[in-house]
DNA sequence: ATCAATTGAGTTGTGCACAATCGAGTTGCA
DNA sequence: TGCAACTCGATTGTGCACAACTCAATTGAT
């Protein structure tokens, strides 16, 4: 087996099989109008009802260049909100808007049909969970330590 | 288990994985001066030696919109030549440089300084080959059907 | 032989992702 | 107390990804 060809890298597959999974969520998530990064933003909203873009950050491992502009589509949509917070003026808080927290009940099912898009069993879905986060954690420890 | 729960959707994991195998590429990849995605079309270049911008999407499952301005950059960069297709004057081909293929001796060692990065044995990355590949068809059938 | 339908690339517009940088606010220490 | 170091968010610039569209070349049906 060649080690280049592409057929043979792990990594070509997780990329297709990333891209396969945002275009399901993409055709999911459209009558509630957010692509999928807005939608992991509004999950972890829908979770804690307020977090600031330092924790989202943190949570999504998303740093400020990506969640700047995104927060602020999010806001011009109407599901959530920013401000200042009053504790540490350098920290911005976002949270959820009646019309943001509404949309959670829509996003409810969701969960679900991708499920069974997959065509995988909960069984080999929690297994494939967990052997990604181990592979995660792994190649973000050996990007630090390099 | 609350379905709505980040850490608890395989889609995030997914994602992740994948943003951080680009991570850890993007740092291997600086050197040779390309980015994941062009390395992505120069595997399969090395292959092949040329390929229409057709087949090229066939392969990497990318449409025109993507690969236009990637191919313009790797032949700015010089590691690629495009050129219409005698045969058929619709179809592009591109095919390595020299330089080029030159580069392929210093991408060889990639692979394994991937893997170890991985944290994961030859076998366990096999099976998650294997998972992932099942994962992404299934995806993209449940996609077309709807 | 003609022309309608199809195919293949490219362009435009939107959004995600990250590096590098900036500036305001905060903290800690001399 | 005063100032240097640090934190946090935003901005800028580059590149990937996809949808929608355009246009030229080709194909096929009549």
């Amino acid at each position: 087996m060649d080690a280049l060809r592409l057929d043979d890298q792990v990594c070509f597959a997780v990329h297709a099989a990333s891209r396969a999974l945002d275009a399901v969520y993409r055709r999911e998530l459209a009558a509630l109008g957010l692509t999928y990064p807005q939608y992991l933003v509004m999950l972890v909203l829908w979770e804690r009802g307020q977090v600031s873009v330092k924790d989202l950050g943190v949570a999504l491992r998303l740093d400020s260049g990506t969640l700047s502009p995104l927060l602020k589509r999010l806001e011009a949509a109407g599901v959530v909100r920013r401000e200042r917070d009053p504790g540490d003026e350098r920290s911005v808080l976002v949270r959820l808007t009646p019309e943001g927290a509404l949309l959670r009940a829509r996003a409810e099912p969701l969960p679900r049909r991708i499920m069974e898009a997959s065509g995988m069993g909960p069984d080999e879905l929690a297994d494939l969970h967990r052997t990604l986060g181990r592979l995660t954690r792994s190649l973000t420890e050996s990007a630090t330590r390099a």
